[in-house]
DNA sequence: CCTACCGATCGGTAGG
DNA sequence: CCTACCGATCGGTAGG
């Protein structure tokens, strides 16, 4: 069960590629058992259904950035290192993860109740705690006063969609799309010297 | 046939919000017939599939950003204006017509080809034109010297995703969006006093 | 893990 | 603009 990747987490990989290239809906049980060599029929000896693929790549995912969230929100650091280094995971995560990460941002509106209001908990959770950190950074008078709400959304959005662009052979490196992104954020927040 | 809206617009702004709400693949031509109260076999005497329904969505926002970019090339303006103008114009286009941008922004993959690749190419002509700005205020001293391309898709994800969550209802006006995310993008460029 | 098969639904057409 | 209907494909099950 240890030995090698199992056969359940082929058929999430092999799904997540699917997902990503034509989405959760045009992608058939067919689709996805012709990549792992089954027949359709077969499939659900590993997986009760297309769902569970599509809930276990969203919440393994939304796991994955709470769980960074809280170890940052521990750490002994000021805002604008907190603001760093979640940009730092956003980055990491999509350039890491890029093909269940695009599942994750585009599909997750395909989960069904309760699943879908459960994520979206968990999504909202993750923003309240990254707008307190923002928040909180205007308070100690690390960033200008902005509108926390405005300045939380541009930067998730503005690291959203690195794997729609980025292609890690490019003439940038990941540490200078990381320190790049970092200086027009940060920059944008007024924080002197990024 | 100026008369009132025709039954082909009508066709078009309620496929526009399916396609936003559940997606271009997860709404059938069905769907689309009890929203505008006819059987789905009707909808063929006004478009002649549920493709061109995509296409003319896609096709329209592109050249409607295409337009307004070469619109502001023309101004006799510095670049930190025209930046200023484009961030203008995605949020205008964004805020007024928030339906069909969430189609154009999310479904325009599931295209065919030759349309695809027309598509591909116009947004690409859109990102060089912007790349070409960002660039030439570089050049001129406005901005500091970062990756060209890092900056433009950072400001392009950072406005793209504002109808994702702007309430036209919230305690902030649209005067105040704009005006913040252009002091957060443009202070993450070293213009002073945004 | 397969063959065989289910009912439901898909985009679209024929014909009036 | 409708009724009636087409072949294709969907997610999933029965049974071995």
């Amino acid at each position: 069960m240890e030995a090698s990747k199992s056969k359940k987490q082929t058929i999430l990989e092999a799904a997540a590629e699917l997902f990503r290239d034509r989405g959760y809906v045009a992608t058939s049980m067919r689709d996805l058992a012709d990549a792992v060599q089954l027949k359709a029929s077969s499939l659900y000896n590993h997986i009760s259904g297309k769902e569970e693929i599509l809930q276990t790549i969203c919440f393994q995912n939304a796991n994955r950035f709470l769980a960074g969230m809280k170890e940052i929100e521990k750490r002994p650091i000021n805002n604008t290192d907190k603001v760093k280094a979640l940009i730092h995971l956003h980055i990491q995560i999509a350039t890491e993860d890029f093909t269940s990460i695009t599942a994750f941002n585009d599909e997750w509106r395909h989960l069904s109740d309760p699943e879908l209001s459960r994520f979206k908990e968990l999504r909202r959770d993750y923003e309240l705690r990254f707008k307190s950190i923002i928040q909180a950074g205007i308070d100690a008078g690390e960033f200008v006063s902005v509108d926390t709400t405005i300045a939380l959304f541009t930067i998730i959005s503005a690291v959203r969609w690195i794997y729609d662009w980025f292609k890690p052979n490019r003439a940038i490196s990941m540490d200078q799309l990381e320190e790049q992104i970092e200086r027009i954020l940060l920059g944008g927040l007024g924080v002197k010297g990024v």
